[in-house]
This record gives C-alpha cells, structure tokens and sequence, in this order.
DNA sequence: CTGAAAGCGCTTACAG
DNA sequence: CTGAAAGCGCTTACAG
C-alpha cells in the first residue's frame, strides 16, 4: 500500500535507478533531475523502505549499539555520551534496546545479516551469551561495563570499571568508619559460586573479601551475604533475609544502587536509620543516587569516559587495530549514607 | 558472508522453496525433507534474514508495541504486562523503545512499511507528531496513557487516565489537609499555555485550577507554578524557582513522581522537612514512589488495566472494531508524604 | 510433496 | 547524466 520508489519513478518521469541515485545524494545527476524527483518526494511524502535498501547493499556505515537492559539508567548515560560522539565524528549509529533477559549476541547476528554495520558497542552483556554464539559475529565488537578479556575473542574489545577494586574501596570505606559486621547483597553467584569465574557479582565478592582480608576482618559469604535480583524490590527483599540471618550487622553494601535503594526502604520500614543504625554503599552511581534521602554513598563509574574509550576502541578495531582490554577510573562518592557504627551494645 | 537459504538447499540437496516451507513450518513437507533440512540447519546455524522475509510477505501478524521512553518506567510496567497478555493469546508482538525526543508516528510509519503488522500499540505520544503524521499510519492503533478522543483519527483509539479528575484529587487532598499556598511543577505548557489545549501537562494543570475553585481557594498559576523537564534533575531546578517565587508554599504538587524525587531532594537541601514543613504530591505511581524515604504520595495510574484494555481494543480494532477512547480508574495513594500545614507563622 | 520461477523494494555496475 | 537489468534473501503461487 505505501508508495515505492517505482511509483515515485513513474510520477517523476524518470527511472528508478535515478530515483534511487538522488535519494542517496549521488552527485552524478543533473539539477533538473533532482528537482523534480525532490518535488514529487516531497509532494507524496514518500520515505524509502530501509530494509530493502539494506538487503541489497554490501555494508553499511553504521555503527550498532546494543543496549541490555532498557531501564538501566547507568546504561542510558553511556548510551547518550556515545551518540553524542558518534554524531559528532558524523558516524551514523542505530541503537537496539533490549530486555534485561533477551539475548544481546542473538541479536547482534541478526543486525548482522540485516544491516551488516561496521561494528557493535555492546552496552552490557551476559557471559554466557557471548561463550554461546559470538564466535559467529566476526565484526569489530566492544563490550562495555563488563570485563571480555577471559572470553579470548580476537574481535572483541572491552572497556570497563575495575570490579574487584570498586567493591575493595566500597567495603573498605565500610570498614575504615569503624563497622566490623558488613552485610552484602547481589548477583546470582555473590554468595557461593560453583566455579569462582568473572562474573561481575563474583568479582565484586573477591573485592569484598579482599577489602576484610587486608584489614584482618572475618567475613563469612555463607551468613553475610543474600542473593538480589537486580531491582529495588531485589534489594529490599535481600536485606530482609540478611537481616534475618545476620542479625548483627552494622553495615551493608549493595553490588548496584537500585539494590541499595531497596535496601534503605527496607531498613526504614523496620525502623532502622541510615546512616545512624546502619551504612549502606551502592554501586554504578546512577543519576537517582544523588536524589535519594540520604544520599546514596556508591562507587561511580565513569559513564563519560567508558562512552569515550568504548567509542574509541571501536573505531580503532574498524581501521584493523586489535583487540584491547581497558579499565577506566571510578570514584567513590561518599554521600550521606555511610556513619560511624553505634557503640557495641554487646 | 553469512550462511542463506540457499547455502541450506545445497547442503541439503533440496530446493530453496522447499527450505522455505520448512522453516516456515509449512505442512506440506515430507519427514525425510524437514529432518534432512533441520540437521543441515542446525549444524550450520543458520539464522534467515528477518527483513528479506518481510519484505516479500504480505504482511505479519503480529502487534508493534512502540514505547516513548525508554527510560519511562510507567511504560515499562504496561509493557511487561502487554507482552503477557498478548503471549498469553499467542500473539507475537515486535517492540521498539524511542528516546524521549524521537518522532513515534515517524517510527510506526517505518515499520508499516518493513514489517507490516497487524497494529500499533503507542504507549505514550506526542500529539503533535500524531497531528503531522498519522493520516498516513492506516493501521489500527491504541495510544496508551494518553488520550487521543480530540485527535479524530477513525483508526486511533485509547485508553488513559483522567487527567484532570487525577490532578485534581492530588490537589484536593493536599487542600483537604489544610494547606492554601500549593506550587505546581509540571511540563512544559503547565504554565501559561497559548490555548488552553489538552496536552497532559495542561489537562492536570486545569484539575488543579478545578480542585481550587471547588474549594474556593485561590489559585494564581504564573506565581504558583513552575516548568519541570520530565527529570529529577527538572523537578529539583523548578522547585528551587518556585521557593524563589512563591515563598509562602506549604505544599508541592508534581506532575510526574520523577519530578516529585527531584522536588523532595531540593526541598531536603534547603533543611525543608518532608511532610513536616513541605507536603509533596507526585503523579504516575511508578515502582520508585514506593522506595522513597518518605514514601511518595502519588495518582497511581493503573497501569495493569491500561496494558489490558489496550490490548483489548486493539484486537477489537484489527477484527473491524471501530476506535473507542477509554478512561479507566486510577487510585490516590497517600504514601507519607503529606501532613498537614505548620501553624500559620504571618 | 517438490522444483522452477516470479517478485518484494531497493542499489549498482554496465552501457550508452 | 540516464536507463535497463541483475541481484540482495526470502516467499509463494503454479505446475508437476
């Protein structure tokens, strides 16, 4: 039913071939032609159908981005610095949203065949995703926010925060105030992994248990940690199970600020006061962690700078460079949410 | 460079047609064709392309879902819940998120072209853009969360709250508490609009208006009330305005709960207790109100019936149904948020 | 049940 | 500068 570019030929009373060249902006057409073809585009308002455009030319110039998780706010600011830059470098880039569960390498095969971009900047991405089938996607990739150098692709770069060190600091803020009973919730396998791989949460659980280790502290995965989906109610309902099985504790640092937002609720609705009772420290430094009452103490990732060397990298890999792995800075924002612990009532 | 169809057929020693057949799940196939045809499939990996499909089919069945916001978590909730259903009724449905600022009816012509579906489901819109283009979307269609009945497109439906009846009854219950001096913070023709329209900002601005003459309660809204992006960030510059321009405010009513945050958080850094000095109302009854400390009163849109009745009419619409225009219920949520006024100290 | 062929809407050498 | 033709990866009548 909608127009094509045959229909726009026969109004125009040219052929479609040169439809098609003024619609690129070929140069190789006379003034007369494309004033016409102009007119009569404009006239009925004709758009061309990209994907038949896509079928047939060998590549295009874009750049794809593949963002995991819609609402993920840390993900959004990278994702708006890298348009930013793109545009800027007048690269052209199309953006895929997906759910927090759909399978980012999937998709990245079928942007493949269908738009056949430059390359992919992945923002955020599951392991197990990529070991399963990015074997086949043999463009130019950079995963951002999450480690890739163990995943041993040629193709695939990585730029993102130091897990281990970020939680290090976090827990360790945690433990310079004086708090010996830290409580900590997150991912999956924060608790008792099968396998201590690279994970996120697994490597922000090394940096917890380094932090206790280099300061002497005990620290018990089993008791002091609960498992949180990654959502403020994920957080809230953690914190009443580690409430339950660590009665104790003085503190607790939450692997992502939606997390420690639940948490804080979660404490309040049971009377407890943060950070007069209880300290608790987020992770990502998301834009609603300056808003929260208290101001939420978090490990800040560098959005700017991870958009930045992301974008950089995979230019880089497109002009043949090889892969590289990065880890770019992050800050500990100290917030209001992290005091001293009450005197031991013991 | 990735594998086709007709990789397949030669691998297998078939016809491309009869791969087609198979792959489409087509009964007229022979065991030995589709087993053969599977195996070569499977231990190939091969993906078909997507849009070389569509672009000869005659169209699709499934549902395009286009979310305005991808970042809108209101959104999000009616999305989870519009994907259920219409999994539920063996319905695939195809999403795409926009940014904020994207043109959606621009988006929904595309995918008429490259998709062809069966309908549009918009949650959210813009009527500005419904205004410019949508003569030439043909396709049944249900703009969710926000009302189109002014539109008078014949193939446009929707099902919304009442805006007005909501903005007054946030408004309503801050007056009912005591207060006199109530700032509103709201889109951008919230203020002074060059007519008096139906834009959202502007149908929650008239309930305040209507709320205030029910009680015959003064209402100025160039003093009153100031322009909010649709950000923490918007609601905290926009309260710092309003304290500078109506000073003697008990009360805060904002007209999105992201708005609210960004209030509550300006109001804290002044040392303005939140119910104790300031009441603050939000609007939308988001997952995040209920996290807040204190816990945001808000106009709960009902989100699960928004996602049903959406679903429902445009189902209705795809089998002839004419396009209705639906208001369902939405419920005032106190939270703690509001108290009452301080003693008058004039 | 299967193959050969036309065609979806576009682009792009190839002639002229 | 422009047209006619081939072809991108698939589907679908049409024969057999």
């Amino acid at each position: 039913m909608p127009m094509t570019i045959k229909d726009i030929a026969q109004r125009s009373g040219y052929a479609v071939g040169t439809v098609s060249r003024v619609l690129n902006g070929h140069p190789d057409v006379s003034d007369a032609a494309r004033e016409r073809i102009l007119a009569v585009v404009a006239e009925t308002g004709f758009r061309p159908n990209d994907t038949a455009r896509h079928l047939k030319q060998r590549g295009s110039r874009e750049v794809a981005i593949i963002v995991k998780g819609a609402g993920n706010l840390l993900f959004a600011r990278i994702l708006e610095e890298a348009q930013r830059l793109l545009k800027a470098d007048h690269r052209p880039a199309a953006v895929y949203y997906l759910d927090e569960n759909d399978d980012e390498v999937e998709q990245a095969l079928r942007v493949c065949r269908e738009l056949k971009p430059l390359g992919f900047l992945f923002l955020g991405g599951n392991r197990d995703n990529f070991k399963r089938s990015f074997e086949h996607v043999t463009l130019p990739s950079v995963l951002v926010a999450t480690r890739a150098d163990t995943l041993g692709f040629p193709n695939l770069s990585s730029v993102s925060t130091d897990d281990v060190e970020g939680a290090s600091q976090a827990v360790g803020c945690l433990l310079d105030a004086g708090h010996r009973q830290v409580g900590i919730i997150g991912g999956e396998s924060c608790v008792a992994a099968p396998v201590m791989g690279c994970n996120t949460s697994q490597l922000r659980l090394m940096g917890c248990q380094q932090a206790c280790t280099q300061r002497g502290v005990p620290f018990d995965p089993q008791r002091q940690s609960a498992i949180a989906r990654y959502s403020m109610e994920g957080g809230y309902e953690a914190t009443v199970t580690l409430l339950e099985q660590f009665p104790g504790l003085t503190a607790i640092f939450a692997m992502s600020d939606v997390m420690a937002i639940g948490a804080i609720r979660a404490l309040h609705d049971r009377g407890i006061r943060v950070p007069q009772d209880v300290s608790v420290v987020g992770y990502d430094g998301i834009e609603q962690a300056g808003y929260c009452v208290p101001r939420l103490a978090t490990v800040c990732q560098d959005w700017e700078q991870l958009a930045r060397r992301g974008v950089e990298i995979l230019l880089r890999q497109v002009e043949g460079g090889a892969a590289v792995h990065e880890i770019v800075p992050f800050r500990l924002s100290l917030g209001e949410s992290v005091g001293r612990p009450k005197e031991n009532t013991h």
